[in-house]
DNA sequence: CATGAATGAGGTTTCATTCAT
DNA sequence: CATGAATGAAACCTCATTCAT
């Protein structure tokens, strides 16, 4: 699969490429501004990436895999229906609005802007994350902890988490964590038991 | 001043170009693109808009103020908390989804491709209309239809909504009308009373 | 000859555009503009000039002709050397300056906009123009008033009393009758005799 | 800051448009124009220029430039009044009619097309050479060789000086110095002295 | 006469991309 | 690897002009 090459300039690359698609959108954000913001000058880009969407491929699939991980990290080390939706709602959180936050919100905001070709292959990503979400949900919803078809649900919660983007502001106000108990008892209906 | 001046051709243009917005992303719309779908020439677009952002601005003044009336009326048409809550759930959802529904997906998607000075008009109108979310919110959690804090809910509701715009397709499984019993129900774990 | 038909709107036409063509150039003054400053719409423009270059050769048609009136009336006004010298140099700047100015002035800024086939038609006012010109100053030289070539003593003072349009403010320090006298001195090396 | 950066290709730039600004005006010589009389594609100006107005900036800023060097060069050369003042008004010419005359012109001819900034930028070099000039004069008026206000003598000097873009072909009749000669003459009513 | 809508040609500028050095 | 120069396609927009109403 075209899963990349490393080095470090490359890394520095999709990190900074992040920061500026997320802040100014893939459209706008000119390659020149990002070669400069890399003090680079625009035409050296182009010896670490093909094209300019192959930055945003990378930066998209980064952002995909690390949440992956994440989320991944956090079921094996929950169990119990109520540990695990928070624990995944939790992670999804933390990759939105962490460290290293840009990646995941730019694989949501600029989805649109890949070819078929590069969604063909980040949908696998994708896919495996949220049959994650999926199962985690389906026990919820035996255990009662959520009411209503498993896969609307899925996607309801989704849609709550991704919205933040659009209005959170991490550490004013609220922290992260308590979003994600604000949000576990909206869906649940019910208070978090031994939260930390 | 804000509101802007009638004639056909603008509203014709202001429908196609929500079409187009939607569909290809405003920065992804030429004003060519735009032009031909209308059976202009690209020059004469502006006669009717001085220049491509007050088009987008006209589609999305344009989404917003029929989002606002729509709620508006199916507020106007019920009382009592339950009825309130489903009426402003599948207004919204209509409004995403039924006919004319482009204009307030674009105003959704495209918020950020406006100046900030188009969005410091715009805003009056969200404002307005976020206020009657509120104001059901208030009601429906008073009313212990819904959990939590009630600012946090509007915001958890509206985020699952606004998120079906990527992937609902009405009338192809679901129907506007199922989809809104469905997240009524999921967030107010209660199957709908006299749902027809 | 072309010499064009009356009305009143093309005479007031002809009067703004002088002005306009004087502040911004004539490339700079868009047909529009010129129209909604006579309140009309652009298009209505061309029910009185057939396009935007016979505006142009109406202003300065205007501005020459009434130039040569002003100096042909100050020249049978007067007589002797010095007073005709004097007469026609203030004749000048009056033309240059004083009411209605625009016009001569756009004559001569604006005569390398014209097309040739306009330089050809106009280009007959102004040698006669030239002609009464070059007539004073061969008097004045035969008079010992100015020294050297009179053709070149032409070009010369025409120069000095042209390139007032870049600095000369009328009413501000200098009237227009002591720039003209001013003038004078310089290049006769003598004081007015008779000046009122 | 305000002097530019050197480069082959901006210093070529800068030459051809001086001839086609003079030429058909800054208004009428289009970009493309522009670049193809330099063997390049439109687009490409735009590496060395950061719009058109700064190309004609750069022709007016080497013009006026060049013109300071000429006559600071002339009248390190000369002393005395008479050598001084001829000296000035030759140098004056040779600039507006010698090689690489099309900058200076420019720079008299298109000075109100610049913005006002571009103007407030460039005004310091047009006043240190008006500065040489007035001295000059100033240094005249008091030998006798001049009569009258100084101030306006610089004025109508550089206006008769200026004017002779108008109609001046060198080598035509006058050379460049025999027209500086004759310049001199008209305005002093003297011979000039030593001329070889 | 006046208008509003439309045109078409062309203007300046942007920008991803290429490539010799 | 990096750069600076160049490209070419296309973007938004302007504007004189036309013409049916």
């Amino acid at each position: 699969m075209t899963i990349t090459k490393p080095s470090v300039r490359r890394k520095e690359l999709v990190s900074v490429a992040a920061r500026l698609f997320k802040k100014n959108s893939f459209d706008r954000t000119t390659v020149r501004l990002l070669a400069s913001a890399t003090g680079l000058k625009s035409g050296s880009l182009f010896h670490h990436f093909k094209d300019k969407e192959e930055i945003l491929f990378a930066v998209i699939e980064d952002g995909l895999q690390r949440s992956l991980e994440t989320i991944q990290q956090e079921l094996k080390n929950n169990t119990g229906a109520e540990e695990r939706l928070f624990a995944i709602i939790y992670g999804h959180l933390r990759t939105l609005h962490g460290q290293e936050k840009d990646a995941h919100t730019v694989s949501i905001t600029e989805w649109k802007s890949l070819s078929k070709e590069a969604k063909k292959q980040l949908i696998k990503i994708r896919d495996e994350y949220e049959a994650h979400w999926q199962q985690v949900i389906n026990e919820a919803v035996e255990a009662k902890l959520l009411y209503g078809d498993p896969h609307l649900i899925r996607l309801f919660i989704l849609g709550s988490l991704n919205w933040t983007i659009q209005w959170f502001q991490p550490e004013q106000e609220l922290s992260i964590k308590q979003l994600a108990c604000e949000l576990y008892q909206s869906f649940t209906h019910q208070p978090l038991a031994g939260s930390e």
